[in-house]
DNA sequence: GAGTTTGAAACT
DNA sequence: CAGTTTCAAACTC
């Protein structure tokens, strides 16, 4: 009685999942979201993130907004949403690597996503989570999987095997490793690896990997352990020697020594001769005690997935944007008692705030397009007129790095007008095309991408804007006004090109200012590395967190000075990035220019 | 490439 | 919920 795979009986009454899962994952959902690379997002992502990072959700049937919060978010998220991404792209929430859904990938530090990994299943169909691809969301497609149900021709069967899943597990789908709830936070010790501050949501299990081989989730998504963990002699913490000696060599690429260090570190070659206080006592390691003596004490480990709320603002939501993004050394004073920690490049670029403008600028660029590709009429000027306003407080208002809150819950019901206008017509677009939404020609007037760029936006924007005005019903059927039937495709197409092109715009932007960050920091970086690195035998354990708070300081003060301010920083990236004025043509022209010069 | 180890998922 | 089995990836040789 093994896989409840499909096949038999009626699809499981899943209400809530069972209605997300029934959602395309279809092959030309597929095929749509294929279209869309995505994968750049791998490194950027992680895992993290879960809600932070740009998920690529499928929108739910119900309106989120419309719902609990609690019971919206559960609808988009249950869902394998990203049944279309490569498996080098992330699966959601986590740092998807090209290995897997729950292996990020090492190998990709230079972002550079690898082939798409491919099952090699043989027992579970690839309808259980036991494969890579299937619990990603995704189908199987060159794998070398047997008897494969993960694929178009079984999605009835693959569909039941969604449903059985969920009802095991509703959040099975979901991403394993979620941004720490204190935010998260790229740390990196002294040995120099990247560190994301995701934390597994379940925690790994590990008994005799140390957490230091890929056997553990938490080591794969190259996080720390957590207290969800219940690992057994755990070295995958913040400050173990094992764990900066199995860096150390990584970060040579020499992947031969980093194993070797690895189970050097797990047999006790190398051992925390000198750790006064294991972080991790020889059985289960300890759980509250653990972390709350952390700021105090700097010889515990893992200080870095608990940091101070007040670090949380300094790095938003792609927590996944850590492994592939090489990053500044800085003291952090938020850190504690860590006192070097790693800070991606983009750390203080990209404020939460600037995602919320992104996705709100994106969804207006949206929403203008199809306008203007509808062709204007009395309304849809003056709804263009607002959008313009809007947009340039929006841009304005990044630039005081503030955002008033009474033009953010303009901008939030404006986003929430489009993104329900997406999310209706969506709803209309099925009528003609096929009931999964697989005819993209006919039926399907709004990519997964832009979907979920858009459904992204509705999620962050709604947990704060949680009443959905009559505005928002207004504009929604302004929108259905403004684009109805066959202009629908057109004007999704052109919708989808551009945000996805300013998107794509942001992101480079984004990569260019940590690529001038880099270039700004790496010699200091390196003093300070020189600086701080002590013969391994001294300070055991507890390298990172035993040098001299003067230190930190020291190095936090040179830094912040050779770091342009970021809200400039960012500043940047958004004027030029997002600023729509070229996606309105003044002359009707429909085609926008997109590319601009930073 | 075969065999072993490992830990998550599935099952009882 | 705990214990056991199944499974596929990671790892070793």
């Amino acid at each position: 009685m093994e896989e409840g795979d499909g096949g038999d009986g009626p699809p499981k009454n899943v209400s809530l999942d069972s209605s997300a899962a029934a959602l395309p994952l279809d092959g030309t959902g597929k095929k749509l979201a294929r279209q869309l690379d995505f994968t750049g997002f791998a490194g950027v992502s992680g895992t993290v993130a879960s809600s932070q990072h740009l998920q690529l959700q499928l929108q739910p049937r119900a309106h989120p907004q419309l719902l609990p919060q609690g019971l919206a978010q559960q609808t988009m998220a249950v869902m394998p949403v990203l049944p279309q991404v490569p498996h080098s792209a992330v699966r959601v929430g986590k740092p998807e690597s090209p290995k897997s859904r729950s292996r990020p990938n090492f190998e990709m530090k230079d972002s550079t996503p690898k082939k798409q990994k491919q099952c090699n299943c043989k027992h579970s169909r690839c309808l259980k989570l036991y494969c890579e691809c299937f619990a990603s969301g995704i189908y199987c497609e060159g794998c070398n999987c047997v008897n494969c149900f993960n694929n178009v021709e079984n999605d009835e069967a693959r569909r039941e095997a969604v449903d059985a899943t969920l009802e095991r597990n509703p959040n099975a789908f979901r991403p394993k490793i979620a941004s720490s709830p204190h935010g998260t936070r790229n740390s990196r010790d002294e040995t120099g690896e990247v560190l994301l501050l995701g934390k597994h949501n379940k925690g790994c299990h590990c008994k005799r990997s140390g957490c230091l081989k890929k056997y553990c989730e938490c080591f794969q998504a190259n996080i720390l352990c957590s207290e969800n963990c219940k690992c057994l002699d755990c070295k995958n913490f913040e400050g173990s020697e094992e764990r900066q000696a199995l860096f150390h060599g990584d970060q040579n690429n020499n992947i031969a020594y980093t194993q070797q260090a690895a189970n050097a570190a797990i047999t006790g070659a190398i051992g925390s001769s000198g750790y006064s206080s294991p972080p991790v006592s020889k059985k289960r390691k300890g759980q509250e005690h653990f972390f709350g003596p952390t700021v105090k004490d700097p010889s515990v480990g893992r200080l870095g997935q608990f940091q101070p709320p007040n670090n949380v603002s300094q790095v938003p939501a792609p927590s996944s944007s850590s492994p592939s993004v090489p990053g500044a050394w800085v003291g952090s004073a938020a850190v504690g008692p860590s006192n070097f920690a790693y800070r991606s490049l983009l750390a203080d670029i990209i404020q939460p705030q600037h995602l919320k403008e992104l996705c709100s600028v994106l969804v207006l660029v949206s929403g203008q397009a199809a306008k203007t590709h509808s062709g204007p009429d009395q309304k849809n000027l003056m709804d263009k007129k607002r959008i313009e306003d809007q947009t340039e407080t929006v841009l304005a208002s990044s630039t005081q790095q503030q955002l008033p809150s009474q033009m953010e819950t303009d901008i939030e019901k404006t986003v929430a007008d489009d993104c329900l206008s997406a999310n209706q017509t969506d709803k209309v677009g099925p009528d003609d095309s096929s009931s999964d939404g697989a005819d993209v020609s006919r039926g399907r007037p709004m990519s997964p991408g832009t979907l979920a760029l858009m459904c992204d936006e509705q999620d962050a924007m709604f947990m704060t804007a949680p009443s959905p005005s009559g505005l928002m019903a207004q504009a929604c059927t302004i929108s259905l006004q403004s684009a109805p039937g066959q202009g629908m495709t057109a004007a999704h197409a052109e919708q989808e090109t551009i945000v996805l092109t300013k998107f794509r715009d942001f992101l480079n932007r984004v990569i260019t200012m940590g690529e001038i960050n880099e270039t700004k920091h790496s010699s200091l970086a390196r003093s300070v590395l020189e600086t701080q690195k002590d013969p391994v035998s001294n300070n055991v354990g507890s390298t990172s967190t035993k040098t001299p708070q003067h230190q930190v300081a020291a190095s936090n003060g040179v830094v912040k000075a050779a770091v342009p301010p970021m809200a400039t920083s960012m500043n940047i990236i958004t004027s030029t990035t997002l600023i729509p004025n070229n996606i309105i043509p003044e002359n009707g022209e429909s085609k926008p220019k997109i590319e601009k010069e930073i």
